[in-house]
DNA sequence: ACCTGAACACCGTTCAAGT
DNA sequence: ACCTGAACACCGTTCAAGT
């Protein structure tokens, strides 16, 4: 995290230093009743596809709506309110829709997974912040009440449905907003991060460290795509096991 | 996350508004020499666990150490190096001594995922931020070999070792964060969100969502610490498995 | 060589003022 | 009623100046 790249001071307008405006408004007035929460939102994401999540600031956001920074406030509480709509209107936008049971409670579960760790992939940079609130939106209602439909067509009581509901929610967001970190660090920092790793473990006594001084070259540079599916086939196992031989 | 309270804005003196400081220096000036890495690591963690992570900001540290925040800057790069200092140093002093093997490894498997949760648990509002990094550190290392040992010890080859090795440093770091971000909720706020979520899941159209306005009062509500554990058994029975009938 | 002070370029947020 | 401008109380960071 922390730092996704130097700002980039503007380009030509809104010299409060140097030559103090020629004498007039700098930009044109914002038309009167031109801004809402659903135009607010729109430019906040494409800010935040731009810039990072880092990069949308009050400042940047009133230059993309050619508007004060300020005038975000008639709209919004705060900047986390307006954080939780872009983060819900991005879940909605990337699988608001998708989410169609197969039938199968296996596949369903899958599906969701799936959806979510693309959704985290694809917005790599904002994926650790988002996987850590919940919003308590339309998106997130979806997902929850199709998850609990695949856990119940699996043949799980309630109470271990909602066990399991927790499990697979919490697995499958952090498990894939960490594949989302590692994923966004530039590569030349990641190969970078690599080779300290490996000078690291080599300088380390292989008494105290055999299995780390001996073969860490092979083993932890990778941040391999198969162990998403790992845990989670274990997980599923697991669940099939309990709805087979539970209290029926 | 976002805001972990809302300051306090000093007690008495630093008056910069107000009456200009008397006329001499405010405060003595620090010792010669007496500032150093170990120095400020252990006055940040104090003010970190007195503040939250939110609070370790330059100015406080500087004030906690009797210094001017800039003179930080003489022994850290910037605030990232010393929060990574920060992050090890806690994680040495929670279980940097308690990692020795049981002889059984899924008993040590057991033993270091609860040493991390307890961590996390503990410093709980910079367990989202903590999860995240990798210090590259001692104890981080001491972290891989020991759990590097009990996968061997399990019997995976090499590959399959290293894979399991990401799976669970990954769940057990991810669901203890999570689990922490509840806990430093405050309960007030947590409360609240509970009811929050049940109105919300009332207002849901019963016919869209079934299960969700049935019982979400039953389904919602918990963050029940036994979901951890029953993630880390279905890893642990998978990597059984495949250790018996794997390759061997 | 080590610490300080002032300054810089940012933040989010508030509130009185313009339209 | 909606948008703007100026101001406030912060940030991290740089750098010339003191000791």
């Amino acid at each position: 995290m922390a730092g996704e790249g130097r700002k980039a001071t503007g380009g030509a307008s809104t010299g409060s230093a140097g030559a103090p405006a020629p004498a007039g408004s700098a930009r044109p007035r914002r038309a009167r009743d031109s801004l809402n929460r659903s135009v607010i939102i729109d430019a906040a994401i494409r800010v935040a596809e731009r810039d990072g999540l880092s990069g949308l600031t009050f400042q940047a956001l009133g230059t993309e709506l050619g508007a004060h920074a300020t005038s975000i406030y008639r709209h919004f509480r705060d900047k986390d309110e307006l954080l939780l709509e872009v983060i819900d209107t991005l879940r909605d936008r990337s699988y608001g829709e998708a989410l169609v049971s197969t039938g199968d409670w296996r596949e369903d579960v899958l599906l969701v997974a799936a959806q979510i760790r693309q959704h985290y992939l694809r917005y790599a940079p904002f994926a650790h912040d988002m996987s850590a609130r919940s919003t308590h939106r339309r998106t997130e209602f979806l997902t929850v009440e199709f998850t609990l439909n695949a856990l119940e067509q699996a043949g799980l009581p309630p109470e271990e449905a909602a066990l399991h509901l927790r499990l697979l929610g919490n697995y499958i967001r952090a498990m894939a907003s960490f594949e989302a970190t590692v994923a966004c660090m530039d590569p030349e920092l990641r190969v970078k991060d690599r080779v300290q790793m490996q000078v690291d473990s080599q300088g380390l006594d292989p008494v105290e460290f055999p299995h780390l001084s001996q073969h860490a070259s092979a083993l932890l540079p990778l941040e391999d795509p198969r162990v998403f599916d790992l845990g989670l086939e274990a997980i599923l196992d697991s669940i099939a096991a309990r709805a087979d031989g539970g209290p029926r």
